[in-house]
RNA sequence: GGGCGAUUAGCUCAGCUGGUUAGAGCGCCGCUCUGAUAAGGCGGAGGUCCCUGGUUCGAGUCCAGGAUCGCCCA
C-alpha cells in the first residue's frame, strides 16, 4: 500500500559492513552457530510457530553405534531443509530426533571391541556386563551424532530424543505383538532359514535385502556319484556347491519331463547338459522317480537310516550341474519345502554356530567351511567324487559381520502376513512417493514378501514377551504393568526390559495358572524397534501426559522427552512427511507401515522423499580402506556445512550422489557469485550512504524512480519465488537450486552489469531493487544454506528498524503481485538473446567489446518481436557498444539468403529425390515469393523450409531461431579514437586496482606522448578514472591525489 | 539364475513422438568484459553416440542379437 510509505529517507547512516573477497565458510558457520545459540533463535522460532498449523515429521532412528558420516549427513540435511522451510511458513513442528539402540548393529560392534567372537563367549562374559557395554556405546555414539548434526546446522529438539531401547518403546512393541497374537497371526515356524553361524541366529528376508549381502564368491563345485541300489554298477551324478550339506542328503531330484541318459560307465545325467555324448540308455525323469540309491554319507549314523530315493521337481535347472539335484531338507530352503511335499526326513547336521553335531562322527565340531575339505577328501578316497572344481556365484553374507550364511532348520517366531497384505497394499496407495518408482518398489515387496521372522537368538534387543506354557497355552504380555501383575517372581530386580533381567521374571500361565512359565530366549527384529516409533513416541495409548516420561528403562537419564497422551497422537499422526534412503523401503518404511496398518489400519505417513546411494566423486563406493571415505569432520573443515548441504540438495534423488571436494569447489564458485553481488551492493551503498527500509522487503520497493530494468528484476523475483516455493512443496531441492542459479546469474550478468553506472551515481531505485532481489533470494535459500544466508542477513537486514534479528524469524517471502510482468520478462529475454548473438558476431569478426561500432542491425520477420526488441535498444546499444540499433524486417542489407528444407515435412513427399533438392538449395538455385519456395521442380510451401543468412562485406552476422543480428565492422577515425579511450580507461582502472586504491580515491593520471591525442576526451577520461588532473609523461601511471 | 534399466566428449550427464553440422557443466587452450567478481562472456580442441545386423529417403533415437555395467529379486 503506497499510502503507508514511511517518511524516512534513504540517508540513514551507512549500515553495511564490507565483505572480504571470499567467504570463509567454516569460520562464519561457527560464528553463526554460536550466535544462534546465544540468541536462542531456534527456541524463538518454535515459540512463534507454537500452536500454528502442524507439519508432522518422523525422524527415522539413526543407529547409535558410530559418529556422524557424510552419508548420514545427507539425510539429516534434507530433513533439516524441509523442517526449516515449513518453519518459515509458520508450521508447528516436533523436531524429535531418534536413536536406534538395540540389535545386531550394536551387539556385533561391542563383541568386536571386547574381543568376543561367539555366543558362548558373550554368555561367559556375562549378559549384565554385556548389556551395560551396549548401552555405553549408544550413549557415546548419541553424543557424537548430536555434535555432528548440530555442526551440520540441523535444528532438532536435542536432548529430547527418543531411544528405541527405552522401556516405553519396548512396551509399545509388546502391545503390538499381543494384538498380533490376538488376531491369530503369531506362530512359531519350523522351517529352513538363512542363518549366520557367527551370530548364531536366523535372519529375516528384509535383512537379506540390504546392499552388500549378496557378494561374489568362489565355492567348491562337486559332482558326486550316488550309486543306485537296484541297478548294479549304475549311479546318479549330482552336483552341489555346498559340500557340507551332503551328509544331510535324503533325496535326489530330477526334472520329470527332461531326458536322462546313462553313460557307458553307468553314470546317469541329464541329456540336455551333455548333448554331444553317447548314452547307452535314455529315460524320462519321471521314469526315474522312486529309484533308490546309497546316500553319500550313509557311513555316518543319521544318513544310514534314510531311504534315499529319486523325487520329481519341476524347478530342476538344466542350465548348470547335471540335471540331478542333491536334496538336503535340513540344509536348504527349497529342499526343505520339497521335503515337506514329499514327506522326506529332515537331517539337521549343524548346530546354531554352524558346527556338526556329535552324531556325524568324524565331522563332529567342524564348521561348514572346515568340513568342506575333509568331505571332498573322503569322497575322493571312496571313489564317489566324479569331479571337483570351483564355482563363482553370488552368495548371501551376514549384513553385520559378513560371514557367509548357511541354511538351517530352526524354530522362529513369525507373523503371518497374508491377511494383512491387501491392507498394506491399500495403505501404500495413499502414500505420495518421491521418486515415484520407490512406491512401486514398496508395492512389489508387499506383494511378494513372506511371513515376517521376528525372532533373533541374541542378547541385547527387544525381549519377545512370549511365555509358552507346558499346558500348550501361549501368554503374550502386553506391557510392563501386565508383567508385574503376572510375575511369579523376580520383578523387583527388573531394572530395565532387557536380558538378563527380564529372563528372571517367570509368570503365571493365564490358562492353567502354572507359576513357572519362562520367557522364550529370543529377542526381536530391530525393525520392530523402529517401526513402532509413530506410536511409542506420540503416546498412542497413554491416558495421561507424563513430562519427561519417555526416559524409561535403558534410556533413563539420556532423554528428557515427554510421554504425550493419546490426544497428542491424534494431532501428530500420521506424519506429513518422512525421508530416508532407498534401502528403507523394505526396512523402516516397511516396518512402520506394517505396524501401523495392524494397529490402526492406516499408513503412518502421507509422503516420502527417498534418495539413492552416495558414492565418491568418481562414482566409486566410499571405503575407509580405499582411502576415499570423507569423514564428516574433514568435510566441515574443508568445504563447510553449507557447501555440503548444497551438494546434498543439488542431487536429483533418483540418482546416486557423487560426493566430494571437486563438486564442492564448483559449488563454492556459484555461491561466490551471490557473495559478489552482495559485496557490490554493500560497497556502493556505503559510498552513497544508502540504507534500506525493512517495509520494502514485504511490499517491494516503492514505485518512484523505478526504471524498466528494475521492474524486470522485480518481476524476476516474483517468478523465482513461485518457482522455488513450488519446488520445495514438491520436495525437490534440486529444482530450488536450479531456479536460484538462473536467478543469480540474471542478477549478476544482466541487472548489475547493465546498472553499474546507476550505483556509482547513487540511484536509490537501483539500490532498493537490488537489495530487495538479493534479500529475497537469501530468504528462499536459507533452508538450504542457513549459515551463509543468516550471515548475509545480519549484514543486509538485521539492523533495520522493524527487522527480525534472524532470517529464520522472518517468515517465508510472499510474492508481490503488482510486480508480476510476463511481457517484461519476455522482452528482456529477447534483448539478452539478441545481445548474445551480437557478442558472438563481434567475436567472430575479431572486434573486442571495448571498440565502439557504428551500427547493430536486428532483423526479424515477426512484428511482435520487433516491438520487443525496440524497447531494448538502449540496453543493447550500451551492452554492445554501438552508436545505433536498427530493427528491420529483412536482413538483406547485411546478409544473403539461404534456404533449408524442413526434412520432417518435405522428406516423406520427395523421398529419394531429397538429395537433389538439397543440392539446388545449397547452390542458391531457388526463389522465394509469397512464402513459397521454388527450386527446379520442387515447390515448398510456407513452413516447409527455413531461411538463413550469410554476411555481406563489412558485416558480421549471427542468427538464432528468431533473429538475424549483424554488426557493422567498419571502423572510422572517430571510432578508433573512442576505442583507444576505452582501452586507456580500462588500463587505468587496472592500475588503480593494482595500486590498491579505494574505489573513491581521486588520482593524478600520467599518460604518454603517444596518447596525447586522446585528450580531446579529457573530461570523459577524468570522469571515468576519478582523475583530478592529467599530465603527459614518460609512461602511463596513476598516483593517489592526496 | 530371473526381472528392470543403462551404455553419448577426459569426467558427470541432456538429447521429446526418427530429421540438416549430436549438446550442457567441469577440466584444457585462446580471446574477452570488469569502478563487485578468485567470477562472468565468446570461441577452440576433444565423439566409432558400446558392437553387429535390420527397417527407412534419413537412425544417437525404432527392431533383433551380442557385449559391458548398475539396480531389484533369489
Amino acid at each position: 500500500m503506497v499510502s503507508a510509505i514511511p517518511t524516512e529517507t534513504y540517508t540513514d547512516p551507512p549500515m553495511f559492513r564490507p565483505l572480504p573477497p571470499v567467504p570463509d565458510h567454516p569460520a562464519l558457520e561457527q560464528e553463526i552457530l554460536a550466535w544462534w545459540d546465544e540468541r536462542g533463535i531456534f527456541g524463538q522460532l518454535r515459540e512463534r510457530n507454537h500452536g500454528g498449523s502442524r507439519f508432522s515429521f518422523f525422524d527415522g532412528p539413526v543407529t547409535a553405534n558410530k559418529t556422524l558420516g557424510v552419508h548420514t549427513a545427507w539425510g539429516r540435511a534434507l530433513k533439516d531443509v524441509f523442517q526449516r522451510y515449513k518453519a518459515l511458513q509458520g508450521f508447528d513442528q516436533r523436531y524429535q530426533n531418534g536413536f536406534d539402540c538395540q540389535g545386531l548393529w550394536i551387539e556385533v560392534g561391542v563383541e568386536k571391541s571386547l574381543g568376543l567372537n561367539s555366543k558362548p563367549e558373550i554368555e561367559e562374559y556375562g549378559l549384565e556386563k554385556f548389556a551395560e557395554r551396549c548401552r555405553e556405546v549408544v550413549v557415546s555414539s548419541a553424543e557424537q551424532l548430536t555434535r555432528g548434526s548440530k555442526r551440520l546446522g540441523q535444528w532438532m529438539d536435542w536432548g529430547n530424543d527418543y531411544y528405541t531401547f527405552s522401556d516405553t518403546n519396548i512396551e509399545y512393541i509388546w502391545k503390538f505383538l499381543q494384538i498380533v497374537n490376538e488376531k491369530g497371526w503369531l506362530y512359531m515356524g519350523h522351517r529352513s532359514t538363512e542363518w549366520c553361524p557367527r551370530c548364531g541366529t536366523s535372519l529375516s528376508q528384509h535383512e537379506l535385502s540390504q546392499s552388500g549381502v549378496y557378494q561374489d564368491r568362489a565355492d567348491p563345485s562337486l559332482f558326486v556319484r550316488f550309486p543306485l541300489r537296484e541297478r548294479h554298477g549304475e549311479a546318479l551324478v549330482a552336483w552341489t556347491t555346498t559340500p557340507w550339506t551332503l551328509p544331510a542328503n535324503v533325496a535326489a531330484a530330477v526334472k520329470p519331463d527332461a531326458e536322462y541318459g546313462r553313460r557307458d560307465n553307468g553314470q546317469w545325467v541329464a541329456v540336455a547338459r551333455y548333448p554331444d555324448e553317447n548314452f547307452e540308455e535314455r529315460v524320462l525323469g519321471s521314469d526315474m522317480v522312486g529309484w533308490r540309491y546309497e546316500g553319500p554319507f550313509d557311513t555316518l549314523g543319521p544318513g544310514a537310516a534314510v531311504d534315499h530315493r529319486v523325487i520329481p521337481w519341476e524347478e530342476v535347472s538344466l542350465d548348470e550341474g547335471t540335471g540331478i539335484v542333491h536334496i538336503a531338507p535340513g540344509a536348504g530352503q527349497e529342499d526343505f519345502a520339497l521335503g515337506q511335499e514329499h514327506e522326506l526326513p529332515v537331517l539337521a547336521p549343524v548346530d546354531e554356530s554352524g558346527r556338526f553335531y556329535p552324531e556325524y562322527g568324524w565331522l563332529h565340531g567342524l564348521s561348514t567351511a572346515e568340513a568342506a575339505d575333509q568331505i571332498i577328501g573322503d569322497l575322493k578316497e571312496r571313489g564317489v567324487l566324479v569331479e571337483a572344481g570351483l564355482y563363482e556365484h553370488r552368495y548371501p553374507h551376514c549384513w553385520r559381520c559378513d560371514t557367509p550364511l548357511i541354511w538351517r532348520v530352526a524354530d522362529d517366531w513369525l507373523i503371518a502376513v497374508d491377511e494383512v497384505r491387501p491392507r498394506l497394499l491399500e495403505a501404500n496407495q495413499t502414500i505420495d512417493w518421491t521418486p515415484e518408482y520407490m512406491g512401486k518398489r514398496m508395492a512389489d515387496w508387499l506383494r511378494n514378501m513372506g511371513d515376517w521372522n521376528i525372532s533373533r537368538r541374541r542378547y541385547y534387543g527387544l525381549p519377545l514377551p512370549f511365555y509358552p506354557c507346558s499346558c500348550g497355552h501361549l501368554t503374550v504380555v502386553g506391557s510392563k504393568a501386565e508383567l508385574e501383575e503376572r510375575a511369579a517372581a523376580g520383578f523387583e530386580q527388573l531394572q530395565e526390559l532387557h536380558r538378563p533381567w527380564v529372563d528372571r521374571v517367570p509368570i503365571r500361565c493365564e490358562a492353567c495358572g502354572d507359576e513357572e512359565v519362562q520367557r522364550v530366549a529370543e529377542v526381536g527384529d530391530v525393525w520392530l524397534d523402529a517401526g513402532i516409533v509413530p506410536f511409542s513416541t506420540l503416546g498412542w495409548q497413554n491416558s495421561e501426559w507424563k513430562p519427561g516420561g519417555y526416559a524409561t528403562g535403558a534410556s533413563a537419564g539420556l532423554s528428557g522427552a515427554d510421554l504425550p497422551d493419546h490426544a497428542y497422537w491424534e494431532q501428530w499422526f500420521p506424519a506429513d512427511w518422512v525421508s530416508e534412503m532407498r534401502e528403507q523401503i523394505r526396512l523402516w518404511f516397511y516396518s512402520q507401515l506394517f505396524m501401523s496398518v495392524v494397529l490402526v489400519d492406516q499408513a503412518p505417513f502421507r509422503s516420502v522423499l527417498g534418495y539413492e546411494k552416495m558414492l565418491d566423486e568418481h562414482g566409486r563406493e566410499m571405503h575407509g580402506s580405499w582411502g576415499n571415505l570423507i569423514p564428516a569432520e574433514d568435510a566441515f573443515e574443508r568445504m563447510g556445512a553449507d557447501v555440503m548441504r548444497w551438494q546434498y540438495c543439488q542431487q536429483p534423488p533418483d540418482r546416486n550422489l557423487l560426493f566430494g571436494y571437486g563438486p564442492a569447489h564448483e559449488i563454492k564458485r556459484r555461491l561466490l557469485t551471490l557473495w559478489n553481488c552482495v559485496s557490490f551492493l554493500v560497497t556502493y551503498a556505503s559510498i552513497e550512504n544508502w540504507s534500506p527500509r525493512f517495509a520494502e522487503l514485504e511490499q517491494g520497493p516503492y514505485e518512484k524512480g523505478l526504471k524498466p530494468l528494475d521492474r524486470w528484476l522485480l518481476a524476476r523475483v516474483q517468478q523465482f519465488l513461485d518457482e522455488a516455493t513450488g519446488a520445495y512443496d514438491a520436495y525437490l531441492t534440486v529444482n530450488v537450486i536450479k531456479a536460484f542459479e538462473v536467478f543469480v546469474e540474471d542478477v549478476s550478468t544482466w541487472y548489475v552489469r547493465r546498472s553499474r553506472r546507476r550505483f556509482w551515481e547513487g540511484d536509490v531505485a537501483a539500490f532498493a531493487t537490488l537489495w530487495y532481489a538479493l534479500v529475497q533470494a537469501l530468504r528462499v535459500m536459507s533452508p538450504v544454506v542457513p549459515f551463509l544466508t543468516e550471515h548475509l542477513w545480519q549484514n543486509l537486514v538485521a539492523g533495520l528498524r522493524g527487522a527480525p534479528e534472524s532470517i529464520f524469524l522472518a517468515d517465508w517471502p510472499e510474492p508481490v503481485d503488482r510486480f508480476r510482468d510476463r511481457s517484461l520478462l519476455e522482452e528482456v529475454a529477447t534483448g539478452r538473446q539478441v545481445a548474445e548473438l551480437a557478442r558472438s558476431a563481434r567475436q567472430q569478426a575479431g572486434i573486442k567489446l571495448r571498440q565502439p561500432l557504428r551500427r547493430l542491425v536486428v532483423a526479424t520477420g515477426d512484428p511482435g518481436r520487433r516491438a520487443l526488441v525496440s524497447r531494448q535498444v538502449e540496453d543493447l546499444a550500451g551492452e554492445l557498444r554501438v552508436k545505433e540499433v536498427a530493427i528491420t524486417e529483412s536482413p538483406s542489407e547485411v546478409a544473403e539468403l539461404r534456404a533449408t528444407p524442413k526434412l520432417d515435412l518435405v522428406g516423406p513427399r520427395y523421398g529419394p529425390n531429397l538429395p537433389e533438392l538439397r543440392r539446388l538449395l545449397s547452390e542458391g538455385s531457388f526463389e522465394v515469393s509469397n512464402g513459397t519456395l521454388r527450386a527446379g521442380a520442387f515447390v515448398l510451401g510456407r513452413g516447409e523450409f527455413t531461411l538463413e543468412y550469410s554476411p555481406r562485406d563489412g558485416w558480421a552476422v549471427e542468427h538464432g531461431d528468431d533473429y538475424v543480428v549483424a554488426v557493422d565492422t567498419r571502423l572510422d577515425d572517430e571510432l578508433r579514437l573512442e576505442g583507444r579511450v576505452f582501452d586507456l580507461i580500462h588500463t587505468v582502472q587496472r592500475l588503480r586496482r593494482d595500486a590498491g586504491l579505494e574505489i573513491t580515491d581521486r588520482i593524478v593520471l600520467t599518460i604518454t606522448e603517444a596518447e596525447r591525442d586522446l585528450l580531446v576526451y579529457e573530461g570523459w577520461i577524468k570522469g571515468e578514472t576519478l582523475a583530478t588532473s592529467i599530465e603527459v609523461g614518460d609512461s602511463l601511471a596513476v598516483r593517489k591525489d592526496e
